[in-house]
DNA sequence: CGAATAGGTAACCGATAGGTTACCAATGAG
DNA sequence: CTCATTGGTAACCTATCGGTTACCTATTCG
């Protein structure tokens, strides 16, 4: 599944969202969701196949994480958008302080990311 | 229907994508897609309630074009989620020039925007 | 060891999404 | 006026989504 559609609902959206936070176990996450465990499994799962989040065993735990990568395809969307429709991404505008001071760091900690963990990734 | 879950689908981010380029009739918005008119039609609907595109009628033709606004709850979640992964929406990084240049602009756009225009809106 | 905890998977089910064809109303052109 | 063009709507069908319960495995703790 694509992140776009990863994201068009409302329980993954708050998942990431609280992910973003803080990294959790399934338990926790399942907590504060109206439904089901095994629900919030598996919209962790598709998550993970998004490439969204990922998933790190930690004896009988597992730890879900944000995957920040894995929102570019949207963002990359939105800014191939033409001009008119650039507008609306100004929304960004308070960010931009801040995001463009920490662009470098993000750089190297994406080029990290991709060779020295081996975390699951795929098999929720 | 939310933007997040209109953008879920690919064909309708593909009218969106291209109706930011230029306004268009339907029948040319369908030209370019593989589904039939009417699938075409209903998904301008839904985009329609979701916020992003506005319909005009024009005699005998709809034409339809982008409401940059619509997309204000997509970058707005994102710009809310936290530091971590803020890193990712620096994927918008080489549009910050841009995107400030014409910040006060867009404030007058979108301000007009609400007032003058009777377009439809609702009714795809 | 045995019990409790964490969490994935399977089977099932109702609702919805998204496609199609058929049809209709309205406008514009010859 | 007549006919072609534009485009929405309805009815229908299938696939997928998202939820549930039941069940199983693995790890930790007393």
């Amino acid at each position: 599944m694509d992140p776009f559609a990863a994201l068009g609902d409302p329980v993954r959206r708050d998942l990431v969202a609280r992910l973003s936070r803080a990294p959790a176990r399934v338990v926790d996450l399942a907590a504060d969701q109206a439904i089901s465990r095994p629900a919030v499994s598996r919209h962790l799962r598709l998550l993970a196949e998004a490439g969204l989040v990922v998933a790190e065993d930690r004896g009988r735990e597992r730890h879900y994480r944000l995957q920040p990568s894995g929102l570019d395809p949207v963002t990359d969307w939105l800014a191939g958008l033409e001009p008119p429709a650039r507008f609306a991404a100004s929304a960004l505008d308070g960010l931009d302080l801040e995001v463009r001071r920490t662009t470098r760091e993000r750089s190297a900690d994406r080029a990290a990311d991709r060779s020295t963990h081996t975390t699951t990734e795929e098999t929720a």
